[in-house]
DNA sequence: TGTTTTGCTTTCGTACAGGATACTAGTATA
DNA sequence: TATACTAGTATCCTGTACGAAAGCAAAACA
């Protein structure tokens, strides 16, 4: 095998173990769109509830504990009555700004796409 | 309730939807990784299998019908014998690289961190 | 006394993502 | 004649992501 293909294929595949790393804190259909509700406030379990639209009680426990064992979000208790409990982004969580601005980004000119030009060949 | 959260609650809804548009296209364990992987060089369906590793055939061939159907992969037939079938990004493929930049860059930092603080509290 | 609220947990169930393995057709090469 | 390479398919299977619905404990309100 040719040397610059020999690199070339190196080059690809440090390329993606970063990106995979990545993805198996962030896959799934739930995690991102928590984190940018936490961005924008924090806020307590039923109004996340509320505004992650569709997302189930069983689900938003289960995704909130995992974003919060890799320290992308806070959990706070207050002892009032009844408890609330407060849910906030961490600094950590704060350093993915710049790829779900991206994401998001990308998201809107990917809409703006399909509503304008939908069939295009 | 007041205006100043019904107002932070739009915020966050659309903030969260174009975020779902994208992940709706690039979500699950491959598709990202494939699109690193064309970024770096066109490829060839065997060479693809190759470089991303511990993906199966028939996930490769999956996972790329649908990046051709979303118009972020162009696949390519050379009649040589045998038949040679190349795939390579497309210029709306290429759009994605700063999402792909961002995240990688995250990914590196984020090894980093597990690497070197392990068990911070 | 019963209802409401908060922050979940539990149970049950489905659908699909993903994987292992084998196989195909056409050509070329040994 | 047999084997290998191309780009996949076909089958079968498992795990888990995700969802619907109900329940729970503690306190406060009505």
């Amino acid at each position: 095998m040719e040397a610059v293909i020999k690199q070339e294929r190196n080059l690809c595949i440090t390329h993606i173990l970063p990106i995979r790393d990545a993805l198996d804190i962030l896959s799934g259909k739930w995690k991102i769109p928590i984190i940018v509700a936490l961005c924008v406030h924090k806020r307590r379990f039923k109004e996340l509830h509320r505004d992650v639209q569709g997302i189930t009680a069983k689900m938003l426990s289960k995704e909130l504990k995992e974003l919060e064992l890799n320290k992308l979000v806070k959990r706070t208790v207050h002892d009032t009555s009844p408890v609330t409990v407060e849910y906030s982004i961490t600094e950590y969580g704060h350093s993915l700004t710049p790829v779900i601005n991206e994401l998001r980004d990308w998201g809107m000119k990917h809409r703006d796409k399909i509503i304008y030009h939908p069939e295009e060949a």
